[in-house]
DNA sequence: AGCCTTAACTAAACCGGTTCAGTTGCCGAT
DNA sequence: ATCGGCAACTGAACCGGTTTAGTTAAGGCT
């Protein structure tokens, strides 16, 4: 049998409630008694049973993660397992879990967040990949769930956010490629419902105009590699063809590169190519895929902390804004038309 | 505030006892009471309080998957998030949720099993990934979790598996390689600590041995891409090089094959090439990549079911074996030395 | 001295189910 | 007619915590 607090209130002779306002810092008893009880606790070996704990305060000591992606496109996102890995690290410290939820057919992810709701499995959820108007944050409201908000939606949110702005980097090699002499610069985006998918392909834009050039050569594409190719391909049989292809991720970015290559374009010698991610096999690429790096074990850690301060009341209320990921150059972008200075293989 | 057992009660006139035994099913009521009872509680909207439920009758109503692996390595495998799919299309139906827990630092995958079942997070852990002299056979037993694991492993285990052989698809590959004209038949292994990492090999040493063939062509590597293209350079440099290579998944195959096509080899003319896993993107891959189609989403549908069915006590003790992934022959693999009749490219 | 406040604690209710120990009434057997 | 046995049900205990209401004793104030 476990030790229950009651066992602990006979061995120190007080009462359950006593050893209950001890162990949880509460006024109620001295400090004399608090310590003899916290100490009878420590050697009785007592731990808090989670499942009575949740009965009587109404909470479930976990959080949940709705996975909303055809499951064969989630296989080759190196996103989720970093993430989860980054909730994993500050849920453990605070005691809380992970209960993950994969919803594959449509509507299955509505239900997802309501079973999760109204079964109490969980005290709030992290909302990944953002969409345009959102219907989630209503959803969320609805069911009375708390959240937090990978990136601030454009449509108002009442939940906090924690914002790793990837416009930034996406400006950066754009420009990276500009200041390398290119003038034709595509971008193969992601699916423009996502706002990651929508504000890297601004961030494109915006870049382009800022510098007078056109933002004509955009294909957008669903974060896969076979859409990839696909992009890539429309964009070189193009009949003004780019000299570099801004990608909204490294799998497209990859799966562009090896295609451009198979279709006898020298990289980065006829063809410039970033990703986005900055994956792990990236530099091991030939050429080594210049990248963006960004970090989802921290941002997963964040969300998980700003939640779990939501919960407990000590979250302040802004934003928590992580660094904006920054382009690491490698082997892939140089100079159009072998202006460049690092040598075609 | 939710209908509670208490409220059905009273507007059936019966006990909160009663009650109880008429929405379980159990003995101790009438069948006219017991249909006046479910019609009420169906009448209130009363769904059953996992929190009271979990408490009383000790149990989690929920399953546990712990993942050990180096997260960076587990973006890039798509076995996951298929297998996770396929544990919650079981898992949804009957009520029970996923906990997942990521363990990335050596020790934790340890704690975090103690940590699921010292918490009673969850009623039992599916074990993926089983390890030669898997010792989370013995911490389960410690810890008295009820458990499945993928394949049965090579120690004893009281445990009931749901197997996927994956030796007849690794000898199918072989054989086929074999059959087209193949000599020199080379093998990039998976981590040999694992058992589908050994038993692949070892299928196909004992193909190659069936056929009177050497097996000197084996390299061993982790799964990943950077370790897969390592493999293929060290085979490739060999003095006497293969002319086919059977990689332990598709991942390896890819990066393999894209780094013998950088060093100037035709694929399939200069050298043939088989996956295993028939991930998405092999069938556009250029060529197309040969490989052994698994069906992890089945697997997790299963295993998550056996399970069930085992904390139930209406598992029949016999494991479960699932149909063999068989070859997808596709553009990777022909006949050696140009002898092939697919064309090269 | 008498009254009021407050700290420190106890007893009991409560969360919402499950389950055990009785109680009642009906039936067949003797 | 009487008893045993069983089906059908009730009331209460129980799971292990939290929280509220109530009790006691000490101290401050007039």
């Amino acid at each position: 049998m476990r030790v229950t607090i009651s066992d602990v209130a006979r061995a120190a002779g007080v009462s359950k409630g006593a050893v209950s306002y001890a162990l949880n810092g509460q006024a109620g008893v001295s400090e004399d008694t608090r310590r003899r009880i916290l100490s009878t606790a420590a050697a009785l070996g007592w731990t808090p049973s989670l499942r009575a704990r949740s009965l009587s305060s109404s909470k479930a000591y976990a959080l949940g993660l709705v996975v909303a992606r055809d499951p064969r496109l989630l296989g080759s996102d190196p996103f989720f397992p970093s993430f989860i890995a980054g909730i994993e690290t500050t849920l453990a410290d605070r005691g809380y879990s992970l209960v993950l939820t994969v919803a594959t057919k449509t509507g299955s992810e509505e239900s997802s967040y309501r079973r999760l709701a109204h079964e109490g499995r969980v005290d709030g959820v992290i909302l990944s990949d953002m969409r345009t108007n959102d219907s989630r944050i209503a959803l969320l409201l609805e069911l009375g769930l708390a959240a937090v908000t990978l990136n601030r939606p454009e449509t108002p949110s009442p939940f906090p956010a924690v914002c790793m702005d990837d416009t930034e980097g996406i400006s950066e090699a754009v420009q990276h490629l500009i200041d390398l002499g290119h003038t034709r610069i595509a971008h193969v985006g992601g699916s423009q419902h996502y706002i990651h998918g929508l504000s890297r392909r601004n961030a494109w834009a915006n870049t382009l105009e800022l510098n007078g050039l056109a933002t004509d050569l955009f294909v957008e594409a669903d974060f896969g590699a076979v859409q990839g190719v696909a992009a890539t391909a429309d964009l070189l049989g193009r009949a003004n063809p780019p000299t570099a292809i801004v990608y909204a991720n490294d799998i497209m970015a990859t799966a562009g590169q090896a295609y451009a290559q198979q279709q006898g374009l020298r990289i980065p010698h006829d063809l410039s190519v970033t990703g986005y991610d900055n994956t792990e096999y990236a530099q091991y690429l030939t050429p080594a895929l210049s990248s963006i790096g960004s970090d989802p074990l921290r941002w997963g850690s964040a969300a998980a902390q700003v939640l779990l301060n939501q919960l407990e009341g000590t979250h302040d209320g802004e934003d928590v804004v992580l660094p904006a990921p920054r382009l690491i150059t490698r082997g892939s972008s140089a100079a159009p038309h072998g202006r460049n200075t690092t040598g075609s293989q």
